[in-house]
DNA sequence: GCAAAAGTGTTCTAGCTACACCCATGC
DNA sequence: GCATGGGTGTAGCTAGAACACTTTTGC
């Protein structure tokens, strides 16, 4: 960033009026999401108390204080509905028809937060909020619930955006190693069973197993334990690491 | 979008103080892309008349209306910047740092658009700014301008980013048809060098043009016109068509 | 004739898909 | 012994990369 402030802008500062015009509200929406190995795909969302959309679900969120970053007002948002730091989150999108929240004008910059499977039952920290897990899967094009819900705001069209996006960047990113109990002891079917849950379908083992080895191992970022791991058969498979323990 | 607003709703509404919180600003700035054939990609940047960052160059943008929607104020700047409508355009990125401009708090949405080659010159519209086209390229992870420049604000980090995400569109999306002087009479030549040009690398034209057919001939994006092309060169190649002339 | 674009053909390779098949073990 | 996951093998298909070659025509 270039920050070569002169003389003469230090001057045209004292002139400048913030106030003067009408301001949007700004927030930020968080859609937090796990894996739960045995069923699927699951989003975090609050039961709303207040109008508008009262007793609807709606995806956590609020507004962005004057001395955080986007990225920040995200973290926060996220740590005081999980309870955890350090969880991996970006960008989504940044949502700002004019009409999307009736009290007033405002724009949401959406992120969306991924959380290790084993962590579902600790969230669970936000006292004023019902906060809840529901599973969620993307069908084609259609959003399916397993609950019935009935969703706040735009919040339907924020949650099929972020699952495609999750979709898209599951091919080229190891972003799913974020969903993992532990990077630095995974097996191979734990991460199948997390990309069968973020595509909504089952997955070859013998195709995965190989494209796991090709895309993560083979490249350095992944590498076997040697520790065998007896969670999910009877016969042993292997924990695999990340290679660089340093966001254990 | 959910729009069952209910009494209750309304109720809350009218006590609701619209202007209880500090905001930020929030701008939409618009990264004007066009290619020329001959030279490559280039960038549509405005010189700064004002502090901060006087004389520098910046990418175009002004604050989001309180009654449009983001994409309405990108689609208003871009008009107001090119004199043209109906441009390609889509969503790039948020920032908000803190302090990414001087004055005060200011968010901005980012959207890029793409400009036909054959407008270059049109672009001239804003009395205002002197607006003006700058070879750009991005060689790696390093952004290069052939003259010297300097930016404002963020604006180097937003730039690259821009084409990046351009590059990445070009294998999954059609998006480089935007940019040929003629959807509907455009040459295999001319889209190649649209796609040397963002990707500032040079391409196999018998591989491109059989990628070509496949990817847009045989999925049904273009067809041949059966109209011969002699823009290019001696022998006369074939014109091009968009299968949809909808949006001509 | 030369340069440059238009166009066809060929070969090699990497990666994905769909399978068939065997192994180990808890129940 | 059977269901389930672990793991290897293999054959087919496809897209992409590299490159050789011919054609056309303005200069």
């Amino acid at each position: 960033m270039n920050t070569n402030i002169t003389d003469k802008d230090r001057e045209f500062l004292k002139t400048y009026d913030v106030s003067q015009y009408d301001r949007p509200s700004v927030t930020v929406d968080i859609l937090i999401f796990t894996v739960d190995i045995k069923h699927g795909l699951k989003l975090l969302l609050i039961k709303r108390k207040h109008p508008p959309f009262q007793g609807c679900q709606a995806v956590p969120g609020g507004f962005v204080n004057m001395d955080e970053s986007l990225d920040e007002a995200a973290a926060r948002e996220l740590a005081e509905e999980t309870g955890i730091r350090g969880l991996h989150m970006e960008q989504l999108y940044t949502f700002g028809s004019v009409n999307r929240d009736p009290r007033t004008r405002v724009i949401s910059v959406t992120y969306f937060a991924l959380v290790p499977s084993d962590k579902l039952n600790l969230v669970a920290a936000d006292d004023a909020a019902e906060a809840g897990w529901f599973d969620v899967a993307l069908d084609g094009e259609e959003l399916k619930f397993t609950q019935d819900v009935e969703l706040a705001f735009d919040h339907e069209e924020i949650i099929r955006l972020a699952i495609e996006r999750l979709q898209g960047k599951l091919s080229y990113t190891d972003i799913a190693l974020n969903l993992v109990k532990d990077k630095r002891r995974f097996s191979i079917y734990e991460l199948q069973k997390i990309n069968e849950a973020i595509l909504n379908k089952e997955l070859d083992p013998a195709n995965f197993r190989r494209s796991f080895i090709m895309n993560y191992v083979n490249k350095g970022l992944a590498r076997d334990t040697g520790e065998p791991c007896r969670e999910y058969s009877a016969r042993a498979s292997k924990y695999y690491s990340i290679t660089s323990p340093d966001e254990a």
